[in-house]
DNA sequence: GCAGTAATATAACAGTTGTTATAAAAAAGG
DNA sequence: CCTTTTTTATAACAACTGTTATATTACTGC
């Protein structure tokens, strides 16, 4: 019978994950997670078939902590709303910029991700019909882009002032609806 | 007498530029650069002294092609507008994906690049007073964040799509500005 | 206690990278 | 023609990567 079991797959995901938190997607070795499980790379083919099929799994343990913290921001508020979910995302950014970063350099299609994450947020509209969609897809891009101009520090921004910004891009579609409604 | 030079800085830099718009920003290595010359390794590092600074001069380059590609979209309209940076913004992204990337992963400070680039649009807002900063930021924000999304698949939309969306983004802004002033 | 089994460890292979030491070659002045 | 100067070429070094062949180890049923 075989030795007792030392090092699991899920230990080297949580090493994997530590590794591109503290020091970006670029420090994920196979001799880079060894080191942190003080064990040889072995243990690390014999759960996975590749490097590739390890970071696909970290990707998706990223992804998880991505939506527990989003989620966790949101139970916070006695109703989600597409505010507190843009704060929720650009917290992670700022907190979490390695991890943001791999998350979304991982070019997976649209299915994925945060198209369904989004999704959820469509019942929130503020707005009806055919333009809700369009409201939807306008924060997402918004929220979106503010998230990558912070990380990459081409702005400069408190949370104050990225409050303001999200705001202002809600009302000024909400209230150009109630206008065009009436 | 030294022999007649054969390979000059501006060549290395092309040639890497070409590297990195053909096979994106990791393809970019010593060898390869020599290789795509004909040349050996020598000459990258006797006209720089590193990859870094090599690095550093295609990103300039990079940006000197990002510029003319957004001005000579703009010299095409009677006035620029921000749609019409915007469409050039993400038009680039598209045509262009790898070079578009390599130049907002270099992560620099807030006072180069596209900061200086946006700021001349300062003049065409079409709000007054000290809200014109405001839609400024929520437009440059607006459109880096679709040509993101459109880049790495997230979303898929045509050129008009595109369009409306940026449309949409300047009018809801500027039709509630325009109510506020009454 | 021994043998079989499977999980580790060691170490190597082949590839990549940046960088540099050394050699070759080419141009021009003497 | 030959020496000097400097660009280029060859080749190597050291560090890294994914991956794998081979050994070692520890456990368990017998």
């Amino acid at each position: 019978m075989p030795p007792k079991i030392k090092v699991q797959a899920s230990d080297i995901v949580e090493a994997a994950l530590a590794l591109v938190r503290e020091q970006g997607a670029e420090a994920l070795s196979a001799r880079a997670v060894a080191a942190r499980l003080s064990c040889s790379t072995q243990p690390v083919f014999s759960n996975f078939p590749n490097m590739d099929a390890l970071k696909e799994a970290v990707v998706s343990a990223v992804y998880a902590r991505f939506q527990e913290a989003v989620q966790a921001e949101l139970s916070r508020k006695a109703m989600p709303s597409y505010k507190a979910y843009g704060m929720a995302y650009i917290e992670f950014a700022k907190e979490e910029p390695h991890w943001f970063r791999f998350l979304f350099a991982s070019a997976r299609s649209s299915q994925e991700s945060d198209v369904n994450h989004w999704s959820q947020m469509l019942l929130m509209t503020p707005v009806n019909g055919e333009r809700a969609e369009q409201f939807h897809a306008a924060m997402w891009i918004f929220v979106h882009g503010l998230a990558d101009l912070v990380l990459s520090g081409r702005l400069e921004l408190t949370r104050e002032e990225i409050s303001a910004l999200i705001t202002d891009q809600y009302t000024h579609w909400y209230y150009t609806e109630k206008e065009d409604a009436t």
